[in-house]
DNA sequence: CCAACTTCCTTCGAAATCGAAGCCAAGTAG
DNA sequence: CTACTTGGCTTCGATTTCGAAGGAAGTTGG
């Protein structure tokens, strides 16, 4: 069923080949998944030299994931497909300082209604997604000591979110989230990804081996490395000269305020970039340099292959081309030798196809419960 | 086979228990293993309130591996059991420098004979592992752009030793195998682990999910990461004041034969900090420093279970206690709240049992082959 | 147009795996 | 000492999976 969400397989034929299993067992289970009303046929596809496949899908009755991805002021919506195709999207106003029942709710409520508006409540939901802006303990599906979520900390999000909705829930670090989206939309060939997301803050999410890295359910933290520079500043961990406190959105609108430029949210700094206003320019090429260095002891340590660069910072190509000038006069060759160092793909999307892709990672109870009926 | 090697399983039922066969279909293999002659049964085990298990060992005619760790000037040399249990041991001296053929050639001679020596000529030889100071690639087994190791760039090393010994032959990085060895060893329920080695040069190798993790061969490079100190040294690479060129074993030496105090080999710089030599112990503070500066952004990121230090210089107190201690302050609190900061447990013996453990994993082939007859 | 491939998919007997039941050999409680 | 409990291991019929063979539906080249 995966690799067919994933688009990697079309045919009984693919499935075969890719899964390893016999291709009568094959048609076996395909037949069952059919009968349940998860897979559908359709027409035939191109041939290879011989006998055209029939192509298979998911059924559009097979379910829907619902996706919530939350900043810190802001939501953004989804309902997708089981594949995390979204197939309705929406942007909801909320303060994530409200703390979690409030806002959890108000989520819940606005994807139910966002599901019912585009004509999917024949549709049954499979499960919910919701990516935040702080540190996941995966095992319990609560945030762990979060520096900007007043309330939120060992609130158990997943199983409120359960409760209210009666789905499997999964509770994912933003990052990590756009890490797999990332992985699964645009490099799903590549074993070893890092991707950074460069917003108001800096989060990191990392794929190793094809699968998301937690670690303990802190890792990707790049944000509080220590970097060298003439100025001092604290940071809100406690410690000094954070990249956070020099190279995020947030120290870049902090800066520019400084110098009488006044911004609210980052995409105004890509805005002034783009129109050559000086010191936006300048601003955004000394961060580059400082998360450029942090970086390059990261590629020579974890050696993948490729760097993924999103968040709404990505898109000022002076940063993007500072950051990816130092890691390539830095690392080591071997390291850099095949490094692929893009901007994100699928953009504000992909949080929602991370999430459906680990929301069906996590399916096979309830697609057992379907296939016995 | 291999969760009796590691220890994991010692009887038919715990293998039925940890691997999710049947009770049944274990019992069928086991037979067929001892059968075949790789496994034996052995008295008895404790009781868990019923009946006692037959306990399970590797046969000790299932074979040996043979495993050499090759150091600059110097190899350490092993036969080992399936499990990758050190049975002989032998030293070698040899200098790397003359150039792959010789050094092999040599290294299979003296294995051989180490095995003969001890009565092993009866029993088959399953795998050969080789231990390098440098990268290697996995995909190839050959050496890529090593620094210090003349005429290796790019020999087929794994494929010259298997057709001088006719079986087959691990190549890897000496750092990658103690890192799996210490991981087997001593920390096997830990998920992310990882292992510095501190001799004369800087390695460090990384345990992700369990496995190693190889990157595209580069992976677990800490020596080369730009560090801030004010005397500038060069280093090997091109670039300046890597994190090897003042804090390695050679570097120490290099600074400590400029104050006068002349050592040839790292463990020299250990018995002159245990005598409290000034000189040694505030070089060697000075190098923990600047270690645990680079580990610190490598432990955010990668969030490990426990990090191992390992190497000559790994028992020079100090220098673990400065680490730990800049790792400790420095480090998000998320991140070291269960962190194990620990030295070396298996010492000496780490990369043999490392190799020992990746031969067994690919040892799927003959082990077909055994059972086929 | 037709024969000679290719590839896709299903059929059907063989083989592997499972799981319930039962036997075995200990510990344990009275 | 006996009866009961617990866990280890095997037996045997049911189920799943496999793989070779073959039919179906194409492409390719004369």
């Amino acid at each position: 069923m995966r690799l067919v969400a994933t688009g990697r397989a079309e045919s009984r034929a693919e499935l075969a080949r890719l899964s390893g299993l016999a291709a009568s067992s094959v048609s076996l289970r395909v037949e069952q998944l059919i009968d349940a009303g998860l897979f559908a046929e359709e027409g035939a596809g191109a041939s290879r030299g011989g006998r055209r496949p029939r192509r298979l899908r998911l059924a559009r009755e097979a379910g829907v994931f619902l996706v919530a991805d939350l900043g810190a002021h802001h939501a953004r919506l989804a309902a997708a497909d089981l594949a995390g195709t979204p197939l309705a999207v929406a942007d909801l106003d909320c303060d994530i300082a409200v703390g979690p029942e409030r806002t959890l709710t108000a989520v819940v409520e606005s994807l139910r209604a966002l599901a019912r508006e585009h004509g999917l409540h024949d549709v049954p939901v499979r499960g919910v997604g919701i990516g935040l802006p702080g540190p996941v303990d995966p095992a319990t599906g609560q945030v762990v000591s979060p520096s900007r979520m007043p309330g939120w900390n060992d609130f158990p999000v997943r199983d409120f979110v359960t409760g209210h909705t009666g789905v499997p829930a999964l509770v994912e670090n933003d990052a990590n989230l756009m890490a797999v989206g990332e992985h699964r939309g645009s490099w799903p060939s590549l074993d070893n990804v890092m991707v950074i997301k460069l917003g108001s803050g800096i989060g990191c999410g990392v794929i190793v081996a094809g699968r998301l890295h937690r670690g303990r359910g802190a890792a990707g933290d790049i944000s509080h490395v220590r970097i060298l520079s003439e100025a001092s500043v604290d940071c809100s961990c406690g410690h000094p000269d954070c990249l956070e406190a020099h190279a995020s959105g947030a120290a870049l609108a902090a800066s520019l305020a400084a110098q009488g430029v006044v911004v609210e949210h980052p995409s105004q700094i890509v805005d002034l970039v783009a129109d050559g206003v000086p010191q936006a320019t300048s601003a955004v090429r000394t961060a580059g340099r400082l998360i450029g260095d942090v970086l390059t002891a990261l590629v020579n340590f974890f050696n993948p292959d490729a760097l993924v660069i999103g968040g709404s910072l990505s898109n000022a190509e002076p940063l993007v081309a500072t950051i990816r000038g130092v890691i390539y006069e830095r690392c080591l060759p071997l390291a850099t030798r095949n490094l692929e160092i893009a901007t994100s793909r699928a953009g504000r999307d992909a949080s929602v196809l991370g999430a459906g892709h680990l929301l069906l990672g996590m399916a096979d109870d309830w697609i057992e419960r379907v296939l016995e009926r």
